[in-house]
DNA sequence: GATTGTGAAAGCGTTCACAGCC
DNA sequence: GGCTGTGAACGCTTTCACAATC
């Protein structure tokens, strides 16, 4: 894994912190959260109000072992014999994900991927919501996605320090996204959403999320290979394979 | 039917299907595979022909080890002493991933993702052509996105017939997502990228590789909430980077 | 009886370190 | 001397299995 989170200084003692992280939740448990977050959310809107680790297993497609030990890094929260209260969990881990406040996002390129980036709702309902757009062609400054206006790349700084900006999105083609990168840690940000294909070179303590669709094609194009060799013609497929 | 795009610069091909076969590749190795890729391409187009696997490292931001660990799988590649040739590790990648013809997707959602998705020039030129775009809203049929006619998801079966598609692309919104995969599976697509942020019921054999942007924020936030956690203040976020 | 929380075991993935080869 | 290929060590992740608790 290429990303580089802060090197934690010497292992802090746990003593009596803010009762939150008392245990080290691991990144892969990081990871399942925002899983976990969507299924009770789900949950709780349709008034759920008890749910236990099987079921939740059940929505998120994983082994009910890993849904305790996951919400075990958080602290207990479950009861047994009986279960999680959804909306409690629902707060706990918006809580340990620092969802209790909202993340404006500023997105460099304005493009397609942009574009439809920033038109998108999800990211405003989530709690990430577009402080602004950016561009470096001239052409694309002033249009509005969103109800946003697309600025020009130079105002970054600005947007960044007006809005509080932490959270920065490349969306511009490969040739530009290094530069886009350097602008958006130089104007402060520091965790990046990448779409580039490329490697980003940034400073240590710069958090970096890839998202590479070509990536994810090749791995689909692979497992079809696989099948294939498999022996199982277009005609008629089916492996008892898992992805 | 699917073309022949037989890749790069003179490559031997010594394929050994038989062998090839035999080696379980690990999943981890697999998903690095396009990032390794990418960074020998890049090489290639610059016209270096020998390669160490510490350069592939430093390219690709991961260890050296991994790389020729990874490498390994594919076969005995390598020269001790010289490094790898570039071109011949290319086209031995490619192989492994499929990518030794093009693979027609199919894109269900004629959104701003799916016009985004269509538009990206990427795709095709990566091996990966758009052989058509469907949506179930009759407003969005007859638009042409990226050279390719929006259709009705009706015409599914036929378009994945005609064009003997594998792998789908669901980017209609959550609550359209399982019956996008339903009619994408009923056609015969066994490999879906999925950008709804729902957990997939699927048949067992299919692939389905899940790709939510809102879960990548929420980790993003939870490294920034880390960090805000260990004194850094939201209002002095940008301190000097060279830690 | 049901279900959590968690040690222990098993399984993977990464990194080290060096023999083997150029 | 340089670099690969890989066994072995290590560390992380998943899963099992069951005591603890309601």
């Amino acid at each position: 894994m290429q990303r580089d989170i802060s090197a934690s200084k010497g292992a802090p003692y746990v003593g009596d912190m803010a009762e939150r992280s008392r245990r080290r939740v691991p990144e892969a448990t990081v990871e399942r959260l925002p899983l976990y977050l969507r299924c009770l959310t789900s949950l709780d809107d349709s008034g759920v109000n008890q749910v236990s680790s099987d079921q939740i297993a059940d929505l998120a497609g994983v082994n009910a072992a890993k849904v305790r030990k996951d919400l075990s890094f958080l602290g207990t929260y479950g009861t047994r014999g009986v279960g999680y209260d959804v909306s409690y969990l629902v707060y706990q881990i918006r809580q340990e994900l620092g969802l209790n406040h909202e993340w404006p996002v500023v997105i460099v390129g304005a493009g397609n991927l942009g574009q439809a980036l920033s038109a998108h709702e999800g990211f405003g309902q989530k709690g990430f919501p577009v402080a602004g757009i950016v561009d470096i062609d001239s052409s694309k400054i002033g249009a509005v996605i969103g109800g946003v206006r697309v600025r020009h790349i130079d105002e970054l700084p600005k947007i960044v320090a007006a809005k509080n900006v932490a959270i920065g999105v490349i969306a511009v083609p490969a040739e530009a996204a290094q530069d886009a990168a350097d602008r958006l840690v130089r104007s402060g940000v520091t965790s990046i959403l990448m779409f580039a294909p490329i490697v980003l070179d940034v400073p240590a303590g710069i958090a970096v999320r890839p998202v590479d669709l070509s990536s994810e094609l090749q791995i689909l194009s692979y497992h079809e290979q696989k099948r294939a060799a498999s022996g199982v013609t277009a005609a008629r497929r089916s492996a008892p394979a898992t992805a």
